[in-house]
DNA sequence: GTGAAAGCGCTAACAT
DNA sequence: ATGTTAGCGCTTTCAC
């Protein structure tokens, strides 16, 4: 036995001392895989990695995966549905266990198609029903920035959103709105820019956002990025803050707390989205079954007030 | 013959049918790598993907992997020697046929101890004559940052290092002294920090800077969040930049660009890095030898002009 | 020009 | 308690 009992002993010590003396053995893991079955690896899917919100996810996945045994390979989809069906192949050819996704432009449906049965699970962007997911209620994160700026007297708030419909994007409007109907503010406008990931887009849309005959008074950004961009176009105009506009972004990723003043946010649970995402996943691989309440989590937020509101 | 001739084509166009058909055949990729004993898989280790710089450099391994048909794997070492150890373990056990190294914070004798002769780049940190590198010249960038700070009219610059020694950090510290010689300044401080990605190191090292009798009127950061730091408590102490403080990062990041004022900065093409050190180690897997002129790059870099000096 | 067979390195099941 | 064998799915070689 291995742990050293009965006569086997000089012999297993032989094999061992071979090994360690040779220095030299490395199981091949391909034959292993082969064999098995299980190749390990569990691909992590992106928009782009340079997007900070994700790249501190794929921290988090990293960490929890190494944990348990398991690498990532990683996909810039760069939102192409050509490279997420090539990467996606991947699951058929047995070279990934799994997948998770995170890039908010794609079609869920669309993604289902590629994936089929395989294990599957969604952080951030999500549909239920479709595979477990990880993510935030991003309705009363919303709700929670625009009371925010209510509670802090501001009447004309503005947001700037994504123009492609993810379903975050609605979530987040909704509780724009809503916040804004219960305290009876009438006053209500959204931006639509293109790229979430954009300073500069965030700065065109706080030109759009004040250029009128009615500027608004505070923004409420969907991403830090944009927020940031917005802030600090408010800030080269010369505008005090928070008292002429106030500002709230989104995701509490580091440039939030680069700008001057430091930026009040919505802080997401990174590390730990991507923690329970890849928990969820190796759980699903390894035949673990989990109930829906397991399976579907809403991590908690915070609203992080700094010095913009 | 596969492209039709002969009296094979029935039997061919069967085949066809039938995989098209049932839809459903994909190669088992495991099977193909355990034959071809070839894994296809790059590893690319970093000390964190949630720095920015590292992030957008995997985005130009990564493009470049795809394009030649390699997939990558990520590791975060947290530069940790264990962690390392244990994904260059990777190398051996034949589930990667390369790696990409972009670690400053170790010694490179010791992943030369791990790797063997295994193909790798260097990309960043690097020593000649180890392995293959891609990184930039650090000197003449230093020195070019440095003197366009001189030509500004700067007499007593400042620099924020790093407290390791890394060889870039070295380089770019070099650069800085030398320029200032030439220039017949010799006033000179570098105040080092304990770690480069951090925005509240730069601050405090403008409080180093500027705390003292013969406060600094010019900043050379190592890195943008560095400089972002400094430049960013500089602007909350009230100081007009960059005429009472003028501030250069190195890197070109993103954040580099939401500074009010917006930061001049060294721009290293990290892209094209990224792109550049996959090339060099899948021609190295897929056995292309090289001269030593074709795998040791130093790319160009670009002094960036902009408001903060 | 097509089909059968061997073997990549490993592990599970079997026989000793 | 050890040794042997078969087969994971693929590709390369060899015989037809």
């Amino acid at each position: 036995m291995i742990n050293g009992t009965g006569p086997v002993k000089p012999e297993t010590r032989e094999k061992v001392m071979r090994v360690v003396e040779q220095e030299g053995f490395h199981p091949n893991r391909l034959g292993q895989k082969l064999r098995n079955s299980h190749s390990g690896m569990l691909l992590v899917m992106v928009s782009s990695i340079g997007n900070p919100f994700c790249a501190l996810v794929v921290c988090g996945i990293e960490s929890e995966a190494e944990r348990r045994g398991y690498h990532i390979i990683l996909c810039n989809s760069e939102s192409s549905p050509q490279r997420e069906a090539a990467y996606l192949k991947l699951l058929h050819e047995r070279t990934v266990d799994g997948v998770i996704t995170m890039d908010a432009t794609t079609q869920i449906d669309a993604l289902k198609e590629h994936i089929g049965h395989h294990p599957w699970v969604q952080c951030g962007e999500y549909k239920q029903g479709v595979a477990p997911f990880v993510s935030i209620d991003n309705y009363s994160a919303a709700r929670a920035a625009v009371d925010h700026l209510i509670q802090s007297g501001k009447k004309r708030i503005a947001m700037i959103s994504a123009r492609e419909g993810y379903k975050y994007a609605q979530e987040r409007e909704q509780g724009y709105l809503d916040s804004l109907a219960e305290a009876g503010l009438s006053w209500h406008k959204i931006v639509h820019v293109r790229n979430v990931m954009s300073f500069t887009d965030g700065a065109s849309a706080y030109e759009a956002l004040t250029s009128g005959d009615e500027p608004c008074d505070a923004i409420f950004g969907i991403s830090d990025m944009l927020a940031c961009g917005a802030l600090n176009a408010a800030v080269k105009a010369g505008k005090a803050i928070p008292d002429q506009l106030a500002v709230v972004g989104f995701d509490g990723v580091p440039c939030s707390e680069i700008t001057v003043p430091m930026m009040t946010t919505i802080q997401q649970p990174m590390l730990e989205m991507g923690n329970r995402s890849a928990g969820l996943l190796i759980d699903q691989i390894e035949g673990k079954l989990l109930t829906s309440h397991e399976s579907e989590l809403l991590l908690p937020w915070k609203l992080v007030p700094r010095d913009s509101t």
